[in-house]
DNA sequence: AACCAATGTAAAGCTTGTGTAAAGGCATGG
DNA sequence: CCATGCCTTTACACAAGCTTTACATTGGTT
């Protein structure tokens, strides 16, 4: 496990007996005490897991955290808000936020909903993370766009690249053309469109002038996927 | 948009307003005013996007319902609590709901909470919303497009993995022609259509090069059956 | 027991999905 | 305005697998 949260919030002493109660849990706590240093840590390229977020802090407050954050960032944020108040729900959940948990609360609901998101979070796709991936001796680097085979970079085009970055953060799962489609060009799949199969066609043929086996498994009627070692 | 929603609680007065305050929303609601039948619905084979299913119910509470329906589906599930039980929210999430609102509650924060639910199942590829099926050593993983008998794993075309697919989501329960043909040929059952037929002599010839027993049964006149140790 | 209708299944025929080359389209940048 | 690179469409060959046909078998009914 492990997990690393955020939490961005001005009252010391609630952020102490979290810290108390969470770390045993093997959470690993990084607090911030006003908006804008949160939102800073937030952003900083550190990964978390989940943020915690209050809503009422000073320098700026929650919700234009999560504004902010939102515009670059998809890491889960539970907000902590005032009591009964509807608005500031409504408001959090409309902006993006993934729960929300009314002060005061109770701490093993906190742990409760942290771990409710983090399952989530674990079954979302590798390709909503920016990570390098690497299956045998290909690899994939998202941030600097390269792929490469037995280190022979790959000269993939945009398309290529995405089509083989989702192929690899599904390892041994069925990727549709609906998927494919939708997450890659942008479109629903429409009936005749070849679209995908050339371009799987044309990265099995990169793929192929490095290394011999075809990872590439087609799957009749449904899709593609890409299998370790055939 | 569009979305269909079930709506399982027994408080009529609610149900009628929800459906006045989410039907112009564009949602499609189905009502359940009990446990088993909410159960029943939910298990039907007819699809729901989110269930909204209260703690309070006669016949089967919620959280009956929710443990059953967890062992087949992984249909989102908002649960609607009475207010301010802590112990019904935890042990709900626990049980693998996917958010709860305490009741009365704000219908605008509801159809919030509905919109966040969806919006992160549509981030989900298509497959993973299915989960893995068990029954003794048959397993059926949706996302992989494998099944397996005794850990060898079976040849199955699409046609083949779909029918199994159908028998074994709806063990010991008879799944007629018709539901074969609609559900996984996708028309209409016609006259002298031996398809059906063939596709189950296929599937029963591939499970038995595995393992002796046929636990296909077959139901004179209406359709299959598929049973737990013949 | 005889009959009929439904089912089991092998084999043939046919439909549909896929692989890929080639041409067309559509931007971007000299 | 052409050149280039990339995505899409078109076309056709091929293979997978779905459906049909035909006949054997089973189960229920009279």
């Amino acid at each position: 496990m492990n997990k690393s949260l955020l939490l961005i919030d001005d009252d010391t002493e609630l952020t102490a007996l979290l810290c108390d109660y969470l770390s045993p849990q093997g959470y690993q706590l990084t607090l911030a005490h006003d908006g804008r240093q949160g939102l800073a840590m937030a952003t900083s390229g550190q990964h978390f897991d989940v943020i915690l977020l209050d809503v009422m802090l000073p320098q700026l407050d929650g919700f234009e955290v999560l504004k902010k954050l939102r515009q670059t960032h998809l890491t889960p944020v539970l907000m902590l808000t005032a009591k009964g108040d509807d608005f500031d729900r409504i408001f959090g959940l409309e902006l993006g936020a993934d729960d929300y948990l009314p002060k005061p609360f109770n701490p093993r609901e906190l742990s409760a909903r942290i771990k409710a998101i983090v399952r989530r979070m674990e079954l979302l796709p590798a390709t909503s993370q920016q990570q390098v991936l690497q299956i045998d001796r290909l690899k994939l680097d998202p941030s600097t766009q390269k792929a490469s085979l037995a280190d022979t970079e790959l000269e993939l085009t945009g398309t290529e690249f995405a089509m083989l970055h989702l192929l690899m953060s599904n390892l041994g799962k069925l990727v549709t053309k609906q998927d494919f489609s939708e997450k890659v060009l942008g479109r629903k799949l429409s009936a005749f469109d070849r679209s995908i199969d050339m371009h799987v066609s044309n990265l099995r043929r990169k793929l192929a002038m490095v290394a011999e086996e075809d990872r590439i498994r087609t799957i009749r009627g449904a899709g593609y996927m890409l299998v370790e070692i055939p």
